[in-house]
DNA sequence: GCCATTTTGAACTGATCGGTCCAGAATGCG
DNA sequence: CGCATTCTGGACCGATCAGTTCAAAATGGC
């Protein structure tokens, strides 16, 4: 029985993922994913079966690793600022260029929805789990389950907002003027 | 000097349109395009030179009947039912389907950037537009001008935002609830 | 009704897409 | 070192894409 011999998966993956998120699923061709992963089609397809089954894996992995900043932040600080914290990072973190690159998320629904209704369907289940837990945290805050749910659904609106903003190459310093304007505007709800 | 013969250039490229809007660029194909107009290939190359060129109109046609029905509103009504109607218009008017469709500044500027720039950017400035005409409904509703600069460029957030939730396929009344609950907060902010 | 002119449908083109195939290189085991 | 097994590069495939071409049909002026 011999083998174990495999390209570098993970780092792979972290290439590929970068590029359906900067350009979405229909704009990224088989050629770019295999140039930017630096590996042969049939290593890919042997490893990954299909260019749709790939993008699911890598929305999915967008999901859980954007999910787990979150969580990540809501054990280190109170509630809200952890929210915050969550949504500032995209304009300040040290790789720039991601936070224009908007949430895979919402670009994936708004790319798929008509064209590939499971796709955006998926995509917007992510969503709902961070919707989820946005409300979780606004209840850690204080907030009564109604109001948690509600203050949640308008946060998640704001996300969409903000992620669609983002794509347009507006100043960042607009960004978190209105980061800052929405969360003082949470704050004030929950006094 | 013969001819003056034509196809319903008007309704044709409505249809187009709104084939542009449901299902993006890149998915809409020629084919697709001349079965929804019901004219050939070479009418449609004669008309409107190519699938680009041809976006581009329909992108900006979409523009100019958005800003139309926002100005017509605010002749009709005070600036903020103004404001107000112009969404909810979305989820309760006629042809029901529409309003799942999105924005399709919003849904151009997501597939595009990153892809073609100078169609993204196109679509961003229509939206620039937008958020013009939203301020000026604002200083006409009493704001201070910063104010009504502050306060349009949320309500563009919010427009983002509601048009990507619009085609999560999410029950309608939530939409609109979200509204109430957005221009509650835009009254509550000029008071 | 005839003819100059324009519009049209349908066949065609070259490029590119996602996906398959297979011969040969690389591998671990004995 | 040699062999069974696995992985990989690159040629290949059919489908489909946007766009071109051209002969036939439709048109309006006379």
């Amino acid at each position: 029985m011999p083998r174990a011999l495999e390209f570098d998966r993970a780092h792979a993956v972290d290439r590929a993922l970068a590029l359906f998120w900067r350009q979405g699923y229909q704009a990224t061709t088989l050629a770019g994913l295999l140039q930017a992963m630096d590996i042969g089609r049939s290593s890919f397809y042997a490893a990954f079966t299909d260019k749709r089954t790939f993008f699911i894996e890598c929305l999915d992995l967008w999901a859980a690793r954007t999910l787990h900043l979150l969580e990540r932040a809501r054990v280190q600080m109170p509630p809200i600022d952890a929210l915050q914290d969550f949504f500032q990072r995209s304009f300040v973190a040290a790789p720039r260029a991601k936070g224009h690159w908007g949430c895979m998320l919402v670009n994936t629904v708004l790319e798929m929805a008509g064209v590939d209704d499971a796709l955006a369907a998926r995509a917007s289940h992510h969503l709902d789990q961070m919707q989820q837990v946005f409300q979780a945290c606004l209840r850690d805050a204080g907030a009564t389950p109604a109001r948690a749910q509600e203050l949640a659904a308008m946060l998640m609106l704001f996300n969409e907002g903000i992620r669609v903003s983002s794509r347009r190459r507006l100043p960042d310093a607009q960004h978190l003027q209105t980061i800052a304007t929405t969360f003082r505007l949470i704050r004030g709800a929950l006094a």
